[in-house]
RNA sequence: GUCCCCAUCGUCUAGAGGCCUAGGACACUGCCCUUUCACGGCAGCGACAGGGGUUCGAAUCCCCUUGGGGACGCCA
């Protein structure tokens, strides 16, 4: 059979990190072995449900180009099918109606607790041979409870932690719908799994004490020995004190990493490695993931998030980026700098210079804005440091020599620069740091011969002549 | 509290009983390279949580302890 895995997230929030990694694995075990991706967006909690927040997860998954199969399902457009479930587990007197209140509820609870019991609901309600029921109360409307195994084990044979055994005794009788009528995710979980045809159900381990409730529940329609999908519980992410990541720790959305430059494949590959390695390899493109990725090998406990080494992975992927392909994410930062519509080979151009040097996508695009407009100002310490007195004279030397080229190219301009130095008996770093200042107002930029190719002859002069206008008279 | 899961350098991890004097990567430190910032090269620092077993032999298997995480909703 066909693997089918899906990504089921309730659009709460963002995109997390953690939720990411769990998309990805998911995304990864189907596409590794020729199955399919199911979306689901689990929204039957309408209070905290929000169009926004299905609107940022779905930008986020296309941003990390975890592509979908099919149409993406939606709970709240599937109630039809729930309600009819529901009434058929009624009938066959797998669930019942249970009016007690929630007040009522927690009172229960309460009372465990003080036993040194695990919270529960008691059973009130739930129809058992030989008991008589109390009178349902009036102008109540009832939640409807799935009747739970009363003994026995359930087992979850997990892929990554191997076989879990819960007591059935350890479960209550969970609610299925609300007393609006409104089904509840265990339940909703179990038939969209079982509608969608999902084989592997791949997500967070915070949902392990859920399974054998599912599990419970999918017997009652498939049998005690119909076929389960089967489980795989990935490990949390941690923040750097131990804790579960969460906004505290900057683990924010998916989408903020966008914004501070990272790069969707890196964010990908750093996320791949947490929790799962492959020999030694820390860099893998899209590819070697799918190649191989194996969802049993993912380790059974939690990681914490590095940022630090999610920065190197990044700056691994710029560095081994074709030009052309960090086009996009170029002109996207460019334009939230106010830079746009600069035309793609001259990005390229810009690209295939800064991404060796470059730890984001963030710093290549504030990196490069010198070129899109003139120097304002000089940074003062650049100045201060580099700025001497025979500098002005340098500069000028420098700028009839360049300005002699025949062809603005790279070696010519590094070679006349050099040559401007040897000339005037000077070290290089008395040639090309007041050219930086001059070019592009700080003391970083690519190397010289770069910056003043990326630059453009025209410009090029023009910021030499206001430089040794600027620095001329009185400088240092 | 009850139940479930987990446990190798600060962090991510390799390790499936002898290949382990425990390997790699990030971070950190020092040196080298160098026209800036980076890159790169070399070196260093640094871990099998503790205790019992099993075995000729244990980071690897078992048990206990400790520590950490998760769950216990008319949330998902």
């Amino acid at each position: 059979m066909s693997v089918v895995t899906r990504f089921a997230p309730s659009p709460t929030g963002y995109l997390h990190i953690g939720g990411a990694r769990t998309a990805l694995y998911s995304w990864l075990h189907a596409k590794a072995n020729g199955g399919n991706f199911v979306l689901r967006i689990e929204d039957t909690d309408r209070e905290r449900s929000t169009d926004e927040a299905v609107q940022a997860i779905l930008d986020a998954m296309v941003w990390l180009n975890l592509e979908h199969d099919g149409d993406i399902y939606y709970q709240t457009q599937r109630f039809g099918r729930y309600a009819e479930v529901i009434d058929w587990l009624l009938a066959e007197g797998k669930a019942y109606k249970c009016y007690s209140s929630a007040e009522d509820v927690e009172a229960m609870r309460e009372a465990a607790r003080a036993k040194g019991e695990k919270p529960k609901y008691d059973g009130t309600w739930r129809p058992m041979p030989g008991k008589t029921l109390p009178e349902p109360p009036a102008g109540v409307d009832p939640v409807i409870r799935f009747a739970t195994p009363l003994e026995g084990d359930t087992v979850i044979h997990d892929l990554v932690k191997g076989d879990i055994t819960i007591s059935n005794t350890e479960l209550d009788d969970l609610v299925i719908a609300r007393a609006d009528g409104t089904p509840t995710y265990n339940f909703c979980v179990v038939v969209d799994d079982m509608d969608m045809g999902i084989t592997h159900v791949i997500r967070g381990d915070d949902h392990v004490n859920n399974t054998p409730r599912q599990i419970n529940i999918l017997k009652a329609f498939v049998g005690d020995d119909g076929e389960l999908p089967v489980y795989a519980h990935v490990p949390m992410i941690l923040g750097s004190d131990g804790k579960r990541l969460s906004k505290r720790h900057g683990a924010v959305g998916v989408m903020r990493y966008r914004e501070e430059g990272y790069l969707p494949e890196a964010l990908l590959n750093y996320l791949v490695r947490l929790g799962w390695a492959h020999g030694d390899q820390e860099i893998f493109t899209r590819d070697e993931m799918l190649e191989h990725f194996d969802i049993e090998n993912v380790q059974g406990g939690a990681s914490t998030f590095d940022p630090d080494k999610l920065l190197w992975v990044n700056q691994e992927h710029l560095k081994m980026a074709e030009p052309e392909a960090l086009v996009d994410e170029l002109a996207w930062h460019l334009a939230r700098e106010g830079v746009e519509n600069v035309d793609r080979a001259r990005l390229a151009e810009i690209a295939g210079i800064q991404k060796g040097r470059c730890k984001t996508m963030l710093d290549m695009a504030r990196q490069s804005l010198f070129l899109f407009s003139p120097v304002s100002e000089y940074d003062e310490k650049a100045v201060k440091k580099h700025m001497k007195a025979g500098s002005p004279a340098l500069l000028a030397d420098v700028r009839e020599r360049v300005a002699a080229l025949d062809a603005w190219d790279g070696e010519a301009l590094g070679a006349a620069v050099k040559q401007t130095a040897t000339d005037n008996e000077v070290g290089m770093g008395k040639v090309a740091q007041p050219i930086r200042i001059a070019v592009t107002g700080s003391a970083v930029s690519p190397s010289i011969d770069a910056t003043l190719l990326l630059l453009g002859r025209e410009e090029t002069l023009a910021r030499l002549d206001a430089a040794v206008a600027a620095f001329g008279d009185g400088a240092g």
